[in-house]
DNA sequence: ATACCTGCAAAGTCTTTGCAATCAA
DNA sequence: TTGATTGCAAAGACTTTGCAGGTAT
């Protein structure tokens, strides 16, 4: 097969061989898209937020091109399986984050940029009771800002 | 003018002359359909959380049909006069909050339900400091659970 | 008088889906 | 082999916009 990378890689995914057991180990079937989509996310020019549109426009010039479909299935077929996390802004578009630990946003209102927070801000603050039968599934802090 | 109040209001807004004082302090032109829509959002029985769909059909129940273009501009409005605060979940609507005073929200990722969060959690948190040249607008904060 | 607002329908944007062909295990 | 995946185009959900007529100040 082909080789998929850019050639602009840092060094979290540099390989084929690397993207696929990345997607083994996540529990999906690796097949050309998703290694493709899997590299261009990774790569060293990519920043951490990606939006469909712009990663298909990268796997065009890429001359990857993986259809506008499959990379929004993709990005959630991969963000179920956790190798992705979904940040919502303001609702005309949803971004993905490479990063998947813990942390934070900065969102700038005006230019729709997304930054991250590493720093865990919410270390020692004590979370109210969940509404009963109900569990935690994630806590979203998101600075929003404008420039 | 005919009174557009639900009649079911709770103390917030519960007459056409309070809804048009509040609409003047907050800087926009008292119109019908705003007056409507104003008093529909602080009915009793309104939850503090609605879409422009939900209000929609709320202005036709009532008899006193705002038209749904009418309903998401006036729903823009409001935000912007900051007698609204918007929240996003997941992309696939906005809510429109009608408590616009510092609080938090618990969101239900299966049953698309919102709730609020009254104490302030992030208290004697310290904020990172903000990217250069900005300044801050908001700070959101959403438990995602799950029942 | 004048700038603003409304309703309607049409257009727009982002995202998902149906389906036949193709692919991984 | 067999169920999963892909690409394409079409459909879908939500929201905004253009414009003619109406309204607040």
């Amino acid at each position: 097969m082909t080789n998929y990378n850019c050639t602009n890689c840092d060094s979290q995914i540099t390989s084929n061989e690397q993207a696929m057991l990345v997607l083994e180990k996540a529990g999906v079937r690796a097949t050309a898209p998703r290694i493709i989509l899997l590299c261009l996310l990774h790569c060293k020019g990519t920043p951490c937020h990606m939006t469909a549109e712009k990663l298909y426009e990268k796997s065009i010039i890429a001359d990857s091109k993986v259809s506008l479909a499959t990379v929004y299935n993709t990005l959630r077929t991969f963000t179920a399986a956790g190798i992705l996390r979904e940040v919502n802004t303001d609702s005309s578009r949803v971004y993905f984050d490479t990063n998947v630990s813990d942390h934070h946003h900065f969102y700038n209102e005006r230019t729709g940029e997304l930054a991250d927070i590493n720093e865990n801000l919410l270390q020692g603050i004590k979370l109210p009771p969940l509404p009963a039968g109900s569990k935690l599934q994630s806590i979203d802090l998101m600075i929003r800002i404008r420039s």
